[in-house]
Order: structure tokens, then C-alpha cells, then sequence
DNA sequence: CGTCATCTTGATTACGCTCAAGCTCCGTGG
DNA sequence: CCACGGAGCTTGAGCGTAATCAAGATGACG
């Protein structure tokens, strides 16, 4: 079984699961900051988002915060692990999302094809976490928020990158503080590295620094 | 379909896997130290560990390493998200491994079973590294290795908690120095929290203490 | 235009890193 | 069996990066 063909089933399954949501699952809003679903809840759903961003997180008893990670539109998420969420998910913005129950995607899928899908989409979370591990376990407060611009950056197709997400939030994802990021963001654009366009819009300047800061 | 039902279906693909393993696999033995299978190796490969122990790592351009875990007897690796390896592994200790086609362990188990156990592998997987993304981004070093310590006396059995890496192999995966690492084990025993029985051998003596520094 | 949340900047502190020395454990050979 | 040697570990001193504490600046929204 060729590599190519492999990738072109897996994103076929992306893909169906994409389809079955969007004919079959419940179309819900949220508003910014509302609580999709709650740390230690059954995972009896799957989510999608169409509009809006989402982030997923986990506090400690002392309200240290860890963010998971963030999804974007047409990006499946709910699938933290097991049958029980171990990160609450919240809306970062007003965002529309698609609901579907696990047992109802199973129903119009197959048991077979079911858990191929999520299989999938469980391997797209392991190697977001892989990822996210490595960022938070040896690299500097610069190049964590470096490579976490050339993620959005990664994920975003055009020249202008758009940053849902506030400063804290981003402090929560790369285990620092706010003002460290922010101290970050200042020297990144001094160094002509970024350009802002106000708070939550930048564009990349000088692509060869950026990707030697992000690994 | 009641909590106390999936888990027990869980557990029997687990079991259904070993026993696949044992059955069929190849078994191998490798050095302290020799490597497994390599970064951005095709993963064609089910491994499990019958004994010794197995990291997996990833290491910067530069040199420096992030440890990803480290395996036990009866404990699976190699699913590390998708078809082509994100991590390497090395043997820790000297070791013996069963390892699997994948394409054998398909012939086997039917292409749904194949699926439902490598997705619990998989789910296994992606828990571990949330939880370590959790230890790496908001907890002192301290906490970081009064988390590991707590963690290796988990998946113990016995009183006495055997620990097979080396400092480095510890430090790398807490995002630490050995010395900070060294340091943290000192404090820790002095403060009567855990008992060392040589370099590699300790017990914890405070669970109360230990539970909280662990979260 | 005023108010409040969010963000930036500055000054200071502290935690963990670096560099350096010494110690312990363990394998090896005399 | 002990002496030697080397790797791995511990400890100490000093430093540097990021955290904390504290003001301001900026931007969003009524």
C-alpha cells in the first residue's frame, strides 16, 4: 500500500466525515466564551466548526491554565481522548459548530468506516499534542511564539494572517505569560521578522527567519 | 451504552492485541541504546515490550532532545500518529521487543478489529501526551518531577518503584536539565516526600504530599 | 466621548540554566 | 579482591531568561 494511496483515503475519510456532518448534525451557536462541552463529561458528540474559532483547555485546582489547542472552520474537534473529555471546550468568538452524536455518525457511517474516521481524526489530535509537547518542552519564549505564528500562518492561505485569540490565550498555549508574549510579538516585529495590522492581524515579513526560529 | 461497558470493551481489544502479539509477532531483542525504528521511518510496525524498557525521542537540529515516553512490559508503541514515524525509539535498556506487520496484524484480527484496536492504542496515546503537554507547560520543576515520580509508581505494582532512564532521559522529558532534575530528587527526599533505595529504586513515603505536588 | 478590558512597556525578582568541581557507582583488569 | 577509570550523578556559584509587580497606552464599545 502506496503512501499516496494511503493519504488519499485517509483525507477521503476527512472528507465523508465532513459530508455526514453537514447533512446530518445539529447546527448550534455559541457566544464568545460560552462552554461547548465540560472537562470530564461523556464524549458522546463529535463537533465541527463552521464559523468561529474554539479553543479546548484544562485548569489546575489553582486556576493554572493549559490551552489544548484551536480549531478553525471545517476543523472536527471532541475527540480529546476516550470516552470522557479530559479538556473543556469553549467558543473563542461568537462561532456556529455542527453537532453529531457519536451513535448517530455511526449509524449512517458503519461500525467499519466509523471508527476508521475517527481513527483519523485521533491521529490528527496525537500529532497536534506530538507537536505541542515539543513546543512547550525545549524551545524559548521567542521561538514558541514564533512557531505558533507560523502555525496560524500554516493553517491560513492568505498573505494576511488573522489571530482569534487574545494574548492570554496564546500565553496559555505556549506555557508563558501574557507579557512575555506580547514582549515576543514587539521584538519579532522590531527584528522585521512579522508586520502587525492591528492586535489580531500580522503577516510574515521574512519567511527564512521565521522558519528558522520555528524549527 | 454504559460507561463500565465500553471500558470493559476497551480493555478486551487491548488484550486481544497481545494476544495477537504474542501469538504471531516477531520477537527481537536489541542493546541498551540501539535504536528501534527511526524519525520519518514508515510506520509499518505494531511493537509491544515484554522486557525492558523503550524511549521514544525527537531531537532539534540543533541537538536538543525531547523525550515523547518511555514503554514497559506489555505496554504498545509505535502508533505515533499516522503512517510515518514522528518520533524514534531507542532501547533503554536491553530489551526484548515482539514486533508486527501491520498488514499481518490486519490479516488477523478482520479490518474492523484492526481499526477499533489501533484507535484504542491510538486514544491511549493522545491521553499520554495531553497529560504531558500539562506537565510540561504550567508546572515548576518540582512539580514536573514529583508528577513523573508519581506516574512511574502508577503503572508499578510493587511498593518499591523501579526507574529504568537515566537523569538525562528524565530531564528531556520534563523539558529540564539533569542538574534541575538532580536537584528536584534531592529536595524531594529531604523533605521526606519520596525515599531513594539507590539511583534508580524509590518509594514514596508522603502520598498526601506527593498527590498534591502531582496534582 | 468616556469607560473598561486588553495590551504594552518598564523595573525588579526568582527560578531554572550554565559552568565547574567533586562524588558515587560500577565495570574492568591487574 | 582491590585498584583504577570512566560514566553518571550531585552539589555549588553565578548568571540569564522569563515571571512578577506596577504603570501607562491602546483599542473596543456603549
Amino acid at each position: 500500500m502506496s503512501l499516496a494511496f494511503r493519504s488519499r483515503a485517509h483525507d477521503d475519510d476527512v472528507q465523508d466525515l465532513r459530508d455526514v456532518m453537514t447533512r446530518m448534525a445539529v447546527r448550534m451557536t455559541f457566544a464568545k466564551g460560552e462552554e461547548i462541552y465540560g472537562q470530564d463529561e461523556d464524549a458522546d458528540f463529535v463537533y465541527c466548526v463552521t464559523r468561529g474559532a474554539v479553543r479546548t483547555a484544562r485548569v489546575m485546582s489553582d486556576g493554572r491554565r493549559q490551552v489544548g489547542g484551536f480549531y478553525y472552520p471545517y476543523e472536527v474537534f471532541g475527540l480529546d481522548a476516550g470516552h470522557v473529555h479530559r479538556f473543556f471546550a469553549e467558543a473563542l468568538s461568537d462561532c456556529e459548530i455542527l453537532v453529531l452524536k457519536r451513535s448517530a455518525l455511526r449509524a449512517d457511517l458503519g461500525q467499519a468506516q466509523f471508527e476508521r474516521v475517527l481513527w483519523a481524526a485521533t491521529q490528527r489530535e496525537l500529532a497536534r499534542a506530538q507537536d505541542h509537547v515539543m513546543i512547550l518542552g525545549r524551545k524559548s519564549a521567542c521561538e514558541k511564539v514564533a512557531s505558533f505564528l507560523a502555525e496560524l500562518a500554516g493553517r491560513s492561505d492568505a498573505k494576511s494572517v488573522e489571530m482569534p485569540m487574545s494574548r492570554q490565550d496564546m500565553a496559555d498555549y505556549l506555557g508563558l505569560t501574557i507579557e512575555t508574549v506580547s514582549r515576543m510579538l514587539t521584538q519579532l516585529q522590531k527584528s522585521a521578522v512579522v508586520e502587525f495590522a492591528g492586535l489580531r492581524s500580522f503577516r510574515i515579513c521574512n519567511t527564512d527567519a521565521m522558519a528558522r526560529l520555528a524549527e
